[in-house]
DNA sequence: TCCACACGATACCGCTCGGTATCACTAGGG
DNA sequence: CCCTAGTGATACCGAGCGGTATCGTGTGGA
């Protein structure tokens, strides 16, 4: 371990802002952001204090960044179940769910980032909080969309429950208060998805 | 006249314990615990910090002190429905979704102290935590009873779903995604309790 | 060849933190 | 009466925090 760290060049490392924020994330997720000081990052990064204000003007505009990313892993879940089951939005919804599912092992114990950075930043004017606030607005948008063209009679409501069971399912892996979340998970979101079927003979009806 | 609940700063003062816990109590749960420091806790219990070293060994004693506190509100409220409505879990479990939801907007935009306290502590034997997760273990143990006495044909599976729902809401009134989550959320247990009555004349579920 | 520039390393700043030591005061019981 | 115990007030400690200043260094493009 300590011979691929002795070569500075040679070896390919990514660039310093890269490493920056993988370090953040990994010390963020695992530790908190309050307990991590730029210093420990910088030093999982191998790089100094320095460098990590030569990228950003603040830790918490690091913060925010670290949360645009996760974010952005969250659209691209959705992005996925959208093209890999074009059409069929009972399937898109599963498929988040189980997103979620299969992500609960994990972070147990530690839970979603987003939940996690909310609690520990209660001003709402915080960079990062407007991040996480204004993504998970979008996401709901996204959810509403999906519930109405799976034909569910009261999309809104739907997707409340839907996003309700999806956090509850990552605050209680974390509280190790329910086991098998991830099982439990999935069959209460079937359940949902499947409690107003469509009327037979409706357009949107699933194939299979 | 309010004058008897009042506390008057000079005349009819708390012990200081008391009064370091209700300070303790408002500032963690509206700044978050590791931002509010021992010495702004004793400005706001109208004492010193080594007031508070007296009576409480650090301040992960004292934060676990309030965990034990939030617990036993929460244990309380169970007691209560269960004597408001004795023999009715179905009644019990919708005054129990109740309290949640009229809580909601009191803890909007900050949430709730159980999640956030899990959020800033990633030790897992750190004493507060070892409270929360002891109270949820508890919480879920009664939940399951009720669903039993319920007739829910799948217990377990009823108390996740019902809890899921119960923890989602709040997170989801926390970062805003969700409106109306209270009477969203009444809407939602209704339908888990609801959704498969016992047949008439059918024998009770198993008991664990 | 030279220069610009991003990077590394280190020392430093002011501040706050959790926790301790010390001393004076006051109320209550024998 | 005094003795004790709990309380208030203040000063202090070492450590870590976010953030800055300064100087050295290696490398790539012109």
């Amino acid at each position: 371990m300590a011979s691929t760290v002795r070569r500075p060049s040679r070896v390919a490392k990514l660039p310093p802002r890269e490493r920056i924020l993988d370090a953040a994330e990994e010390l963020f997720q695992r530790e908190g952001i309050r307990r991590v000081g730029v210093q420990a990052i910088a030093e999982k990064a191998e790089t100094t204090k320095m460098a990590i204000y030569r990228h950003f003007e603040t830790k918490d505009e690091l913060v925010a960044e670290w949360m645009r990313i996760v974010a952005a892993d969250y659209q691209a879940a959705f992005d996925r179940v959208r093209t890999e089951y074009p059409g069929r939005p009972r399937e898109q919804i599963l498929g988040l769910a189980r997103f979620i599912a299969e992500g609960l092992p994990a972070v147990s114990h530690r839970g979603c980032p987003f939940i996690n950075t909310l609690a520990e930043l209660p001003d709402r004017s915080h960079p990062a909080r407007q991040v996480i606030e204004k993504h998970k607005a979008h996401q709901t948008r996204r959810l509403v969309g999906m519930c109405t063209e799976a034909g569910l009679p009261d999309p809104e409501q739907a997707a409340a429950e839907i996003t309700f069971v999806l956090e509850g399912a990552q605050v209680s892996t974390q509280n190790g208060s329910i086991d098998q979340a991830g099982d439990r998970l999935m069959r209460i979101v079937e359940g949902i998805v499947d409690r107003h079927r469509p009327p037979l003979g409706s357009p949107r009806a699933t194939v299979d």
